[in-house]
DNA sequence: TGAAATTGTCATCAG
DNA sequence: CTCTGATGACAATTT
């Protein structure tokens, strides 16, 4: 529509790029794979056949790239070698089609010697040198993980905006040895942060590209942009730091190899827009555990100016899924999709799941799980989306309420989410549950957790090895770093009750000792102190989440302290309002647009109006002509009375006056008494049709 | 550095 | 009366 309107006169060019194109192109492919349409080759392994496109495969495939362009166009049969086993090519061919690699404990050197033959792009080796020592070894990750070229320029880049004061971070990444960059595939680069600004709002009609990109962004940036608050990023990443320093020196190595991180820098939309998380997925029969890791690199595809004009671009397609998410204007809403994908795509495979898929929710997506299980992340999901409906609903009973906070809270433990809502939940009712250590509603671990390195360190590495079986990830991993900026990413009120309330989540969060936070301005210092002394049992995402009737029951079977009261209804009411804001300017920007496109059709019905007012306007000049002729034909022919002169003298047309056919008629009509009316005007001629005229013709009788 | 845009918050009103 | 949502206004922050 940008492009509708910018339809001027000019001679400019636009552009526009979809962010989802080559995502629907493949997801086309991959069902036509499946329905053997189009399918060009076909792929032995093993004697078995697959069918495929060998466009599609070559462009995946150093090895298909050389082979099948020696191919037959038709019937083109393509034997593997005998490298390559049918269980090793079936993950692989999946992954050309939808770049999730599938796999498991018993295909996964399979799979992974098929790649290296086939010489797959794309497949990030490290990921199999991460996960092979853990299948196959009690020895823990030792294969090196190279990071990225792409993330070392994104944090370098980032690193060079903000200036800021991590030389020490930098140094880190910069020693480390990359291996092995990895190209970014199209269906990676594809996904823009929905809170990019479309280029149409600069190139085309500005205003209705922009209240467009706006509207949209009402909607899902809700929870997912978070461009403000630097000072909260950037006091994050210095916790961050301070929690990788407390992180012993073989986990943080494993993990800077392991989790090729991309960057932490949430904290611009330009730069957390490419993502492409690689999870890790293991459901292991006795552990039933998953493992993700999300991976984010930068763009490496499309680079310079035309990476900043690609990253604003927007289309529809994001648009509308923002405008459902806006619909769902819970804050579960994202969370709880990114669960359903992940625990759908677990539930397909009892194997590892690898998949590269492209991060919907860029704020929220660092804040998503780095390790996550399986089983919990499905509890997860399913209890958040029971909760809303039961909240819904309407009223249940108040232990329903507490067990689904905890029961949230445990889920969400597990799953390492770091969101607003994360951690933060703690079980005080419990006693000393395992979020106990991370919260501060213990009085001791949110007291130690002032104390720095020491407790962060504590908590951070019991939290691993109790939720990561791994064991190698850690803070330093950049995955943490996301999770730093995704926390951050929060406004100041519920970031201060989350940093409060756990201790992990304070390692993102400026602590106590940080006196950089605390000039983030005097309402936040003061929410995360009054949080800080309230020691709220459970989120503030959970209890503005509740629906009336279970907020008070909640009140009710609740002993708050008139503090903790004070803390929940205001944190309440202005997260509410928050949200009642976003909802209203969203609105004010849809009702813009819709006026605007009001007034393109308005101008198009006028601009048709027009046209066919001149088409009008030629056909009543050719009728009058014709209407002269005839009449001229008539007067020369028949004998008419002075009577019948005035008559016809009065609908002659101004272009054919009478008295050019009749030079005397006026010595006629003086005679006969009668003056010569004037020659009929438009209107006359428009409206003449409702004249009567009698049978003869010579009695009319005029219509005024 | 200033303008524009964005976002959170408060006050107020209506349902 | 209370709660909730909508909205104008303002301020802080970011771009």
């Amino acid at each position: 529509m940008s492009l509708m309107a910018m339809s001027a006169p000019r001679a400019s060019v636009f552009t526009f790029e979809s962010t989802v194109h080559s995502s629907h192109v493949l997801r086309c492919l991959d069902d036509q794979r499946r329905r053997d349409v189009m399918c060009d080759v076909t792929v032995v392994a093993e004697g078995q056949s697959f069918r495929a496109h060998r466009s599609v495969l070559a462009s995946c495939s150093e090895y298909f790239t050389h082979r099948i362009s020696s191919l037959t166009q038709q019937g083109a049969v393509l034997t593997l070698p005998q490298e390559v086993t049918a269980a090793g090519f079936e993950p692989l061919l999946k992954f050309a089609y939808t770049s999730k690699l599938l796999f498991g404990k018993d295909n996964v050197l399979e799979v992974r010697s098929s790649a290296s033959v086939l010489g797959f792009r794309d497949l990030d080796e490290a990921c199999f040198e991460f996960l092979l020592p853990k299948f196959f070894s009690s020895t823990k990750g030792s294969a090196p993980c190279p990071r990225k070229t792409c993330c070392k320029k994104k944090y370098k880049r980032q690193l060079s905006k903000t200036q800021d004061s991590f030389t020490d971070y930098d140094a880190v990444l910069l020693e480390e040895k990359e291996v092995k960059p990895v190209d970014d595939s199209p269906s990676q680069q594809e996904v823009a942060r929905p809170c990019e600004k479309s280029e149409g709002s600069k190139l085309g009609s500005q205003k209705s590209a922009a209240t467009t990109a706006a509207a949209a962004e009402g909607a899902s940036d809700v929870f997912l942009r978070c461009p403000k608050y630097r000072k909260f990023q950037q006091a994050c990443r210095k916790d961050a730091r301070a929690a990788e320093k407390s992180l012993t020196p073989a986990v943080r190595d494993e993990c800077g190899r392991s989790c090729s991180p991309c960057s932490s820098g949430a904290n611009s939309k330009n730069e957390t827009k490419q993502t492409h998380p690689a999870r890790l997925r293991d459901n292991g029969a006795d552990q039933r555990r998953t493992t993700e890791i999300h991976e984010k690199t930068t763009d490496v595809g499309s680079g310079g100016a035309e990476k900043d004009t690609n990253e604003r671009e927007r289309t529809s397609d994001d648009m509308m899924k923002m405008e459902e998410e806006l619909e769902q204007a819970a804050g579960v809403s994202s969370r709880v999709r990114s669960g359903v994908e992940a625990v759908s795509v677990a539930e397909r495979s009892p194997g590892l799941i690898l998949h590269h898929c492209p991060l919907r929710a860029s704020a929220e997506a660092p804040c998503d799980p780095v390790m996550r299980r399986s089983q919990g992340s499905e509890r997860v999901v399913m209890d958040l989306r029971d909760d809303n409906k039961t909240r819904e609903s309407g009223g249940e009973e108040p232990v329903s309420i507490l067990q689904r906070a905890e029961e949230q809270a445990d889920a969400e433990r597990e799953r390492g989410i770091m969101d607003r809502a994360t951690l933060s939940v703690n079980h005080a009712r419990e006693g000393s549950p395992p979020g106990s250590d991370e919260g501060s509603s213990d009085p001791d671990a949110g007291g130690s957790s002032n104390t720095g390195s020491g407790p962060l360190q504590a908590a951070s590495e019991d939290w691993l090895k109790r939720h990561v079986d791994l064991g190698s990830i850690s803070s330093d991993c950049p995955f943490l770093q996301d999770l730093d900026q995704g926390k951050c990413l929060w406004k100041g009120a519920e970031l201060s009750e989350c940093a409060s309330q756990s201790g992990v989540s304070s390692l993102n969060s400026g602590e106590d000792g940080d006196s950089e936070t605390e000039t983030e301005g005097d309402s936040e210092a003061y929410t995360r102190e009054r949080a800080r002394q309230v020691q709220l049992p459970f989120s503030v995402d959970w209890i503005v989440d509740l629906g009336r009737n279970d907020f008070q029951q909640l009140l009710k079977q609740e002993v708050f302290t008139a503090e903790q009261l004070e803390f929940v209804h205001d944190m309440r009411r202005r997260c509410k309002n928050r949200l009642a804001a976003q909802r209203c300017r969203k609105r004010k920007l849809d009702c813009i647009y819709n006026l605007q496109c009001e007034i393109h059709k308005l101008k198009t019905e006028r601009e048709k109006l027009m046209v066919q007012k001149s088409q009008l306007s030629q056909m009543k000049v050719a009728t009058r002509h014709s209407v002269s002729a005839l009449c001229h034909r008539v007067c020369s022919e028949a004998n008419l009375q002075p009577e019948q002169l005035q008559v016809l003298a009065k609908y002659m047309s101004p272009d054919c006056p009478l008295t050019s056919l009749f030079p005397h008629i006026d010595a006629l009509l003086s005679q006969s008494g009668l003056p010569l009316p004037p020659p009929a005007s438009e209107e006359d001629w428009c409206s003449s049709g409702r004249d009567t005229v009698t049978g003869d013709g010579t009695n009319v009788q005029h219509r005024h």
